[in-house]
RNA sequence: GCGACCGUGGUGAAGUUGGUUAACACACCUGAUUGUGGAUCUGGCAUGCGUGGGUUCGAGUCCCACCGAUCGCCCCA
């Protein structure tokens, strides 16, 4: 093979792009009744408004990031992620401003990229749809966006997940929680995991998460993030808490999500679906939380948000999976059928008239005898074909073939042409 | 970044200790049926086995490198 595409990166076919459009589709309806409206940001950034938000020593910086200098020597990165962009683009562009209503709230959809080994559910080129809103404090907005995020896999047919909730609290709550975690882990140092080791002070709450054995044992017994909250950021946990209860929407507080990006605060949620298709145990499919500090970072006021990702692929993986039906967006009704060539004008007129009322049409372009022109219309899955032949075209009517019932019946040219409707309506049912 | 496994037509694949014409099936095209689909039968359909080297009289089969797929780990959506 001479060309391949690139490691990691998929070409998405007609057989395969009809659910995603869907899922976008689907997306697209369920955020416009949140009021929250589309954003397209660049899908490359300076390096510096990922390095400086992500945290630099996370590892999506420090060795995932699709980063390089362009020719201008200037230092550039392919999103790895999209709330930055979005942020940056929120800051640029003073939508924190009096003129914009808040809460400020936008989504996104597009494509990722992240250098690492593909594999199940996970591509170098990706793609998330997520949202952000800005601009209000209240743990109300978290609850929209968690509410949002469930009622979009609601939409999709997704009936079981497994919407897992913690807090990181404020900054006070952290500094706190990040002192006592250090004193719990420092003692059994020696037995942790390399990279917990690595991680330990630079950001021990990442120990939590570790999958490793060797640092479960440790982190089973470890302290709870939820025994340092202030006051304040307890309060607004359990406003979240009380709503999600109020809202009849199920969850479980796990003190081990902990989020891969550092600007995070306050609340934080993943939503986990457990699928063959994602490999053994629960996946995570969608995740976010609130961000108080991100706005400020970028250079804007002290504005909050909160907001969420989705991975379509994963998403997808798991709908297939389960075999969950995606609807056939691009039905053919009608496929026409000329025979002879003095029908060839007249053939396309009927197929240029029936697109024109709103039907979806098509006809042979490959020279094919009546025969095959059906095998078409047949693979094509269409519902009705038309045929034209010498004595249609002498009594100016066409015939109307139902390919589900095989009737068919004569009717005027003009009738087809003007109100193919209702000539189904007449003619067979 | 680490590990495992794999790479033959449009698709699913066979290919015996390396041996000369790369099975079989599906799909597709064609004809039986010069104006009618989903059934049946006719005939057709890989100048090449991911790419590039090497070993050999001879390589799809062995060796090396690279590219890519799949699946783990790490990490993450």
């Amino acid at each position: 093979m001479k060309y391949q595409r690139p490691k990691g990166t998929a070409d998405i076919l007609p057989g395969q792009s009809y659910k995603w459009e869907y899922i976008e589709n689907t997306a697209r309806k369920l955020f416009s009744k949140y009021r929250y409206h589309e954003i397209r940001t660049p899908m490359f950034e300076n390096f510096n408004v990922f390095s400086r938000t992500s945290g630099d020593t996370s590892d999506i910086v420090t060795k995932e990031m699709y980063d390089f200098n362009d020719k201008g020597g200037r230092h550039v990165t392919l999103r790895p992620e999209g709330t930055a962009g979005v942020v940056r683009a929120f800051v640029q562009n003073k939508l924190y401003g009096p003129d914009t209503y808040k809460p400020y709230k936008v989504f996104y959809m597009g494509p990722m990229f992240r250098y690492e080994r593909p594999q199940s559910g996970r591509e170098r080129e990706f793609h998330q749809i997520g949202v952000e809103a800005f601009g209000s404090d209240l743990p109300e907005l978290d609850v929209e966006v968690i509410a949002m995020a469930l009622d979009l896999l609601k939409q999709f047919g997704i009936k079981h997940v497994r919407l897992a909730l913690n807090t990181l609290g404020d900054e006070e709550t952290r500094d706190a929680y990040r002192k006592a975690l250090i004193d719990y882990l420092k003692p059994h140092y020696d037995e942790l995991s390399d990279d917990s080791k690595e991680r330990l002070y630079k950001n021990p709450l990442r120990v939590l998460d570790s999958k490793d054995p060797k640092d479960k044992q440790f982190v089973a017994d470890a302290p709870s993030i939820l025994d340092y909250l202030t006051d304040n950021a307890k309060q607004h946990f359990d406003k979240v808490t009380s709503l999600l209860d109020a809202l009849n929407i199920d969850y479980d507080i796990d003190p081990s999500v902990v989020r891969g990006l550092d600007y995070y605060n306050h609340t934080i949620f993943e939503i986990m679906v457990k699928s063959k298709s994602l490999g053994k145990g629960y996946t995570t499919i969608c995740a976010g939380g609130r961000y108080n500090e991100l706005v400020k970072q970028l250079g804007g006021p002290d504005m909050s948000g909160v907001g969420f990702g989705l991975g379509v692929e994963r998403l997808l993986l798991f709908m297939e999976g389960e075999n969950i039906p995606f609807p056939n967006l691009h039905p053919l009704d009608a496929y026409v059928v000329g025979i002879g060539d003095d029908t060839d004008t007249e053939t396309f007129k009927v197929v240029q008239a029936l697109r024109d009322a709103g039907f979806s049409a098509d006809r042979d372009y490959l020279d094919k005898k009546p025969r095959g022109q059906f095998k078409a219309a047949n693979r094509l899955n269409a519902e009705y074909t038309l045929t034209i032949g010498g004595k249609e075209l002498a009594s100016h009517k066409i015939n109307v073939k139902s390919m589900a019932s095989g009737e068919e019946v004569s009717v005027p040219l003009k009738d087809v042409k003007d109100n193919f409707n209702e000539v189904i309506e007449d003619s067979f049912n």
